[in-house]
RNA sequence: GCCCCCAUCGUCUAGAGGCCUAGGACACCUCCCUUUCACGGAGGCGACAGGGGUUCGAAUCCCCUUGGGGGUA
């Protein structure tokens, strides 16, 4: 149920904020053209990105995407929310039917992804594979904008002020929300077109500026799991809907048979939770086995890596090195930056052909746990996102 | 079909008369966290096989029934 916060009674407090004004200031102050697209999901992040960029004086217009059919966040309640905050501002709204588009890109490629073994990343895709690929030419095309703004917390340094020409991404500023991890693969054409007004806000400011503005979505709960709302928002019964029940053993390491699963699809490295396996301790899953279609579990000291080849990977910040060099990286969204040495490795002939020619190892300073063959390793220097890939098969 | 052993939460178990309104681990459920999948955090559900005794008092002792393991007519 979505939390419609008409604030008819505004609550105290919700005067300017510090970071609000900073924001104001910085757009203003916004070399270049002010004429941007904003993306508009309908929660309060976007809508207040909008809000942002109209109170600072820019020509804003809103761009939903239809993702998926049916109601839910992405859906049908998203795009109500939209159309009522560009109503609310003043400003055009443009629905623009992406579903064919998505399902190509993002459901095909996570149930292929998942009936392999390995764990897809869908949101580093959508966001380099949807949105700030299509959804950027359409405006541009369609609307003739060529920028683009969304409620990301995230931040760009154009390359006009980077020290090395390059449009360089940071983390946004408020740590706990930082959403960096999921932009590593934003080639520099569209990080060079981008806008994050919330870059430099807190989810609390990101409210209170919210509440100043009297946005509808003010209160509206954080959008939580997966984009594929008509799904009720579990991965579970996408997965279910998509693919068959493959029922398969749960083994240990040494192969002793300990329990039964529903399809290797539900299992992800690292998991605990699920296996249905009462142990002496805590079993985590240590592998899928594909071809077996066989969940392999261990005690967690047994899920421990040192060392990671890492694909496809997208050199933001820096140019791509020669060298190795010693950085931090994340394995996962939110899990804590460690320090690992990246090693360029040459290419093989499949990256040359898919033009991803650029792939590493990692050899982390500590064992790291859950480390996912899908997911996106992702190299921080502090808080400059030096580049990413994806984590290959083991 | 004569004799012996065993029988506690979903699982593995603690428990050897009052400290047990039965403890733990794992599993499971809920919530929190979270634009992936997970990890993690906080709560929660949940058992003395059944029936008789003995004791002031029994999960703990005795007997029978039932259900599982062993030696032998």
């Amino acid at each position: 149920m979505t939390a419609t916060a008409f604030s008819s009674t505004r609550p105290p407090g919700t005067g300017l904020t510090p970071a609000g004004e900073a924001t104001l200031k910085r757009l203003r102050a916004w070399p270049g053209e002010h004429r941007v697209a904003v993306g508009l999901s309908g929660g309060v992040d976007s809508s207040l990105t909008a809000a942002l960029l109209v109170e600072a004086g820019w020509d804003v217009e809103g761009l939903t995407l239809w993702l998926m059919s049916g109601k839910g966040a992405c859906c049908a309640e998203g795009l109500v929310d939209a159309a009522g905050i560009c109503e609310q501002l003043a400003i055009r709204h443009h629905v623009a039917d992406f579903r064919e588009h998505f399902r190509h890109q993002i459901v095909d490629f996570l149930v292929q992804g998942y009936s392999d073994g390995v764990t897809p990343l869908p949101c580093s895709r959508c966001n380099r594979e949807v949105k700030f690929g299509p959804m950027l030419r359409w405006a541009e095309q369609e609307r003739g904008i060529g920028r683009i703004a969304t409620g990301h917390y995230a931040r760009v340094s154009h390359g006009e002020q980077s020290d090395n020409g390059r449009h360089q991404l940071l983390r946004g500023l408020d740590r706990l929300k930082d959403q960096s991890y999921f932009l590593y693969d934003l080639p520099q054409e569209a990080l060079g077109r981008l806008v994050f007004p919330l870059g430099e806000l807190t989810k609390a400011d990101t409210r209170a500026e919210a509440e100043r503005h009297g946005l509808r979505t003010a209160r509206k709960p954080e959008s939580q799991d997966l984009c594929l709302a008509d799904h009720h928002g579990s991965m579970k019964a996408f997965l279910d809907a998509h693919l068959p029940p493959r029922r398969g053993e749960i083994v240990l390491e040494d192969g002793k048979v300990v329990g039964q699963h529903d399809g290797i699809e539900h299992f992800t490295i690292g998991q605990r939770k699920g296996l249905g396996v009462a142990w002496q301790e805590p079993l985590h899953v240590v592998r899928l086995d594909a071809p077996m279609n066989r969940v392999v579990v261990a005690p967690r000291r047994a899920a421990a890596r040192s060392e990671v080849l890492v694909g496809a990977v997208n050199w933001v910040s820096i140019a791509p090195p020669e060298a190795p060099i010693d950085l931090e990286v994340q394995v996962r969204y939110r899990s804590t930056p460690e320090r690992a040495l990246l090693t360029p490795l040459p290419p093989t002939d499949a990256d040359r052909a898919a033009d991803r020619p650029h792939r590493v190892k990692l050899a982390f300073a500590e064992p790291q746990f859950s480390i996912a063959p899908g997911q996106a390793a992702v190299f921080y220097a502090g808080d400059v996102l030096l580049g990413g890939g994806l984590i290959q098969r083991l």
